[in-house]
DNA sequence: CATGAATGAGAATTCATTCAT
DNA sequence: TATGAATGAATTCTCATTCAT
């Protein structure tokens, strides 16, 4: 049986990718997750709070995710490839936190006094880094053109942001969008003599 | 002179690019504007009717150069360039409307009754419309190589929604991560033989 | 005929007085004062804004009669008397708006940052710097006991307040009470060979 | 070692003094005594209890101060004196009870039907009729002037009362308030032949 | 004795919109 | 064409109190 506070996130979530965070009230989340109105306040300091613990739970598992992709035994571009592939994992298992993050990202980056601000720029920053890593050990076994490091991270972050942002906004089936967008992606950076 | 109306455009456009279209309030706009609050709602019917007037002119405004292009003599590859090129200069240009569209793009397209709801809609069909076209040119005439069409095509308007997103969102230069994002999704379809 | 802004703060009045501040909600206020609730908004910032203008006006119909005293002929001890009669005088004119003042008064210095916290604490240094300024006339002019100056000051101040509050708040008759306040002060304060 | 219920009344007294009784929640009075919210509502009936008891405790501290003052080998001046020191040392030694008595006193003496009403009632009465007497005595004794009993009761009650409520409100020091207070209560009243 | 999850009745405040002028 | 006072529904959040354990 789930505890209130889980019917609170879960009904929050369903919300949150339907409507988005500022189209959502405390009190139709209260209704939804047949809670009284006052007992997310129990649970949760405020209701930037619940849209923290959201967006917490689903940064946790991708970051758990991505460092599990062992990278002694794969080359610079397969560990790329790994990561491009569990990341369309989470976001086909978690398809409405991972549109939570992709409605609500933009204003609570732009807050930087907002709880969930510094959430989401460390996890970017470790995003980046480990993209880093990979393009410079693809680089240096040749497996990666020589691209520069540092942009082409911040591309491959981008597009699949934007691929994501197309498929779930959009309404488009994502594997169709998704595949094809990682082939176009390995391709751009994959080295032409390997 | 500014118009009354021209002024309150200008401060929606100001207003809507830093706080995003739910965080900023009628009034707010009529006082950056210098207009009685009441004078909104003379000039426009609602508060989503001037969001409507701007994504109207930013689109409008794209749409135009991309028509501008005269494929006859370009290659399918430089087609798709030139698309790129122009959608970059539309972006540093008209940072703020971009900034506008990018932020509030998501609600307006989930809500099918919004005013800006078709607006959106024709404007991505056209352009996906053209890219198709570049694409199935630039196959024919081997400057590209056999993408599916269609996905890369919605790659295309993906990625680099996500590059200015990144790029406007972030506060990251803009030029500098789209040079590169352009070199990249040029690479990822250029034909090799070419 | 009445504004609604005016009637908004008689009805305020007239609770804070009845029920103080903090027991007096805005709802109320909108109720009593025939107004919607939203307008107490339009023409105050927040509930407190009502309170501040409360107490300015209350406060500055005591200054101005205060400064209307003019002591070139009189006695320091006269002055003093003249202080305390135009004191009652106001109590008596403005009895509501006096125990606003009284009863939340305690609370507003207790907070620094509320917005009536300066204008009460100004206040209180014109009234003790005016009464210093009564008891050195009074000392020097032979008219008053070599009292301390400044303790005695505090102490007038207190006492009448102590007095006011007695009669406002345990609702016993202000002229029977003050009366005699008024003349054990200015007994105790007197020249004895005066 | 503090019992429970004892540690729930410190931490009241504590942050009535502070905030007033209507600025403090009764989960922060849990959390400052370290007890489970729901244990105040197991040794107090309600919040308005907490602050009853704080009230009774404090003015039966002061009742019986008074009591003990044996009038016999005394002038009636000697037991106003008396009184007004004893007064003194309890504002000195519970000056936190006391500030809870000023600042809450107000609206408890102004809603008849709270629990703290009559309590507040019974001391106030015991105390001028205890003034009285003794000015009675030394108007009989020739230690105190012609004045009128009842009234200078309830100004020596009210003086000293607003003196209290500078020194603690305000934060002046109260021994330099206080001594002086006392003087000028004092020589108010005095016989002049005496 | 003691707990703490849960409640629901209000509280202050915001805001798009209307309308008489 | 323009104004700004007025509105009232909706929103987030607080809090004393209850109750099953």
């Amino acid at each position: 049986m789930q505890s209130k506070r889980e019917k609170i996130i879960s009904a929050a979530i369903d919300l949150f990718a339907e409507k988005g965070f500022g189209n959502t009230s405390t009190a139709e989340i209260a209704a939804k997750s047949q809670v009284a109105h006052g007992t997310i306040f129990y649970h949760f300091k405020s209701k930037q709070g619940i849209l923290y613990e959201v967006l917490r739970q689903i940064l946790e598992k991708t970051s758990t995710a991505y460092k599990e992709i062992v990278a002694d035994h794969l080359s610079g571009y397969a560990c790329i490839e790994e990561l491009l592939h569990r990341e369309m994992t989470i976001v086909e298992q978690h398809s409405k936190e991972v549109m939570v993050l992709i409605r609500d990202m933009t204003d609570e980056i732009h807050s930087p006094d907002s709880q969930s601000h510094q959430l989401i720029k460390s996890f970017l920053e470790f995003k980046i880094d480990l993209l880093c890593d990979f393009l410079r050990k693809g680089i240096a076994d040749n497996s990666i053109r020589r691209v520069p490091v540092e942009e082409t991270a911040w591309f491959l972050d981008a597009a699949l942001y934007g691929v994501m942002h197309s498929s779930l906004i959009k309404q488009l089936s994502l594997p169709f969008l998704y595949e094809n967008a990682k082939q176009l992606c390995l391709t751009a950076i994959k080295s032409q003599t390997f």
